[in-house]
DNA sequence: TCAATCCGTATC
DNA sequence: ATACGGATTGAC
């Protein structure tokens, strides 16, 4: 095999395809398929990906050599080499690109010392099932033996999903989780019938008190050494090291943030995603590919089962549903009513009906009710207000309708008390605002007052502690008793015991924001915390302060995220939105935009919307296609990327396939 | 006729 | 990006 065929690490478009290079008779043995390597490329020197060795180049001119091998470490393995170029391909950008983001940077020193303290020989206990192929003396260690089943028997088909993990064969799943579901121990328990069955696993969570969770179960589960957390915030050489450890086959369970998403595991049995709504599972390098979309993509191209979970659901996973991609997991009525807390809105409150401002400002009674009898029974109250830096939205005082731009209908916030309004989208300043359904003259800020709310209710209790947990200081747990816990979304402690009362209070992202997910946010938001609450029979109550006819709480008060899911995603269908229909953005200076899109071949049926200002003088177009045309779509795309990049057009342009920040 | 320069294209 | 080849230009 004299010649190696290299991913040269440019970021041209039209470069985008591997390049064959002469293997020197010093590296002849070490420069294998995966290794890192530096080549002469155009003249210069350039890092570069050894994909693979052949016997022959379809090359005319001749070949150059390697300039040198940097590493024998095979950081690639060939599963994700080609998980990568699906994932390239999906986002219209280069493999390049996508490389960078699944092998972490080398740390030359952390390659040189042995991975684990103990070699994976000693580690191997014997596997009842190791499902081993023919050569690899390498065996997979049983579980150490976990009481119960980290809580899959309270769902019709969760013990099926988990013999059929351990059986070796590749189940999909959409996961619903019920209030007071320890989701942790139950990744952990499928993570381990998927080890038990002889084979590996990822795993991908939102943050990293997620993922200490998760390892924490999963240490508990497995024994420590048998699979390693992975994620940026390690800091290079250790999250080199725990990459290492994946990569030479040390350990077969990777958990971690989105850095995790692309780790090498021999053997890959299952990967899984809890909370796929999460901002933070979309990355914000190029090409800008979703933890969830890789991991399915991954799940389909290695024939490997796929777990999607989390309290709420989002239109995507709905859709893996619908189309029996993937089957549900969903608890019966009868678990529901065991295991959900009383929810109640507070929508028909009277104080609060004319004016919402004033419903966060003057918390209702219900409200009041909830958090006296909570704090009576010695149970700690879980009080979920906005998060701090967030611009203020703005609404209509009289008719509570948001305030929206006239030029470009984006929501206006207000940047300081006396100023006129701004949009957020365009810009433009507002300076006589008037409502469009009543007329209204005055605004107020939706936001200002939860934070008040929760001041005032540490007043009323003075004897109670108060706790926070937000940006600055999350807690991750919080002890039994009675307490008043201030938590911002995503930062909610679990309370030991469970919360007596949950109060949302961070209703004006659903009320106020425009965008098509704010349903589904509010709902995933509102369901994170109330699945902390007790349920209804130990005295469990969440008060919701909104409307009880808006569509996402009816899905909270029916613990039914499936069903708002549904809805959404019919909504979407109907609207020709992700993800009933592929969509791309095209952003850049006008002249850019209209460059790409002119050069590129898009499919038939495709539709181009826009342009919408995208602010620094830059525009936005969107190309809709089908689910069908997709991968013609972004091919088109990435095609006329390369035309660009071939003839040195100077203006760049920004390509997003189902760009996360829409609508 | 030849050198300097420009432009387009390939980069192994 | 940078290198190179072919075309073009301009001076002798």
């Amino acid at each position: 095999m004299p010649v190696a065929r290299v991913c040269v690490d440019v970021p041209l478009a039209h470069l985008d395809r591997p390049f064959d290079y002469l293997v020197p008779a010093e590296v002849e043995e070490t420069a294998l398929p995966g290794t890192r390597v530096r080549v002469r490329f155009a003249g210069q020197l350039v890092d570069g990906w050894l994909l693979d060795r052949v016997d022959s180049s379809g090359h005319d001119g001749k070949l150059a050599f390697l300039e040198r091998l940097v590493s024998p470490e095979r950081v690639l393995t060939a599963e994700v080499a080609r998980l990568a170029r699906a994932v390239a391909d999906r986002y219209a950008g280069n493999l390049a690109d996508v490389l960078r983001l699944a092998v972490p940077p080398r740390h030359a020193r952390t390659e040189q010392t042995p991975t684990p303290a103990t070699p994976s020989r000693d580690l191997a206990v014997v596997a009842s099932r190791t499902g081993a192929e023919g050569g690899d003396d390498r065996k997979i260690a049983e579980p150490v033996a976990g009481e119960g089943d980290g809580g899959w028997g309270d769902y019709p088909t969760g013990p099926g999903f988990l013999r059929a993990l351990a059986d070796g064969r590749s189940p999909r799943a959409v996961w619903s989780a019920l209030p007071g579901t320890d989701w942790a121990a139950a990744y952990a328990h499928a993570i381990a019938a998927t080890v038990a069955g002889g084979r590996g696993a990822v795993a991908v969570v939102a943050d990293a008190r997620d993922l200490d969770r998760l390892d924490t179960a999963l240490s508990t589960l497995l024994g420590p050494g048998r699979h390693v957390a992975l994620s940026a915030a390690l800091g290079p050489a250790r999250r080199y090291r725990a990459f290492l450890a994946a990569s030479r086959g040390q350990v077969s369970v990777v958990v971690g943030t989105r850095a995790a998403m692309f780790a090498p595991v021999d053997r890959l049995g299952l990967v899984a995603i809890w909370d796929d709504g999460d901002d933070l599972h979309a990355e914000p390098r190029a090409p800008y590919p979703h933890a969830r979309e890789v991991l399915l993509t991954r799940a389909q191209l290695a024939d490997a089962a796929a777990l999607v979970g989390g309290y709420a659901r989002t239109g995507e996973a709905q859709q893996l549903a619908e189309t029996g991609w993937a089957r549900q997991i969903v608890a019966d009525r009868a678990a529901l009513r065991a295991r959900t807390p009383q929810v109640r809105p507070t929508g028909d409150d009277p104080q609060l009906a004319r004016d919402p401002a004033a419903a966060t400002a003057r918390l209702p009674s219900l409200a009041w009710d909830a958090a006296r009898a909570a704090l009576k029974a010695d149970a700690p109250v879980l009080v979920q207000v906005p998060r701090r830096g967030y611009l203020p939205a703005v609404a209509c005082v009289d008719c509570r309708t948001p305030a929206r731009c006239a030029h470009c209908a984006g929501p206006l916030a207000l940047r300081s008390a006396n100023a006129p309004p701004a949009c957020r989208w365009c810009g433009r300043v507002t300076a006589a605002y008037a409502c469009p359904n009543c007329g209204g003259r005055r605004l107020r800020a939706a936001v200002v007052g939860a934070r008040r709310t929760a001041e005032e209710l540490g007043r009323a209790f003075p004897d109670t502690p108060v706790r926070t947990s937000g940006r600055d200081e999350v807690l991750a747990v919080v002890p039994g008793g009675a307490a008043l816990v201030v938590a911002t979304p995503g930062a909610e402690p679990v309370a030991d015991g469970g919360y007596g009362a949950v109060l949302l209070l961070d209703t004006w992202a659903l009320l106020t924001r425009s965008d098509l997910r704010a349903g589904e946010e509010a709902l995933r938001r509102w369901m994170a915390a109330a699945a902390l609450a007790r349920p209804a029979a130990a005295g469990g109550r969440v008060v919701v302060v909104a409307d009880g006819g808006l569509a996402p709480v009816q899905a909270l008060l029916r613990w039914d995220s499936g069903w708002f899911a549904g809805r959404e995603l019919a909504d979407r269908r109907e609207l020709g939105f992700p993800p009933a229909v592929r969509m791309a953005s095209v952003t850049g200076v006008p002249e850019a935009v209209a460059d790409l899109l002119a050069a590129a071949r898009l499919p038939d049926a495709a539709v181009v919307l826009g342009p919408v200002p995208a602010g620094d003088g830059q525009e936005r177009m969107l190309v809709r296609v089908a689910r069908s045309g997709a991968a013609a779509l972004a091919r088109a795309l990435h095609e006329a990327a390369g035309l660009r990049s071939a003839r040195k057009a100077a203006q760049p342009v920004r390509i997003q396939v189902d760009p996360h920040d829409l609508f």
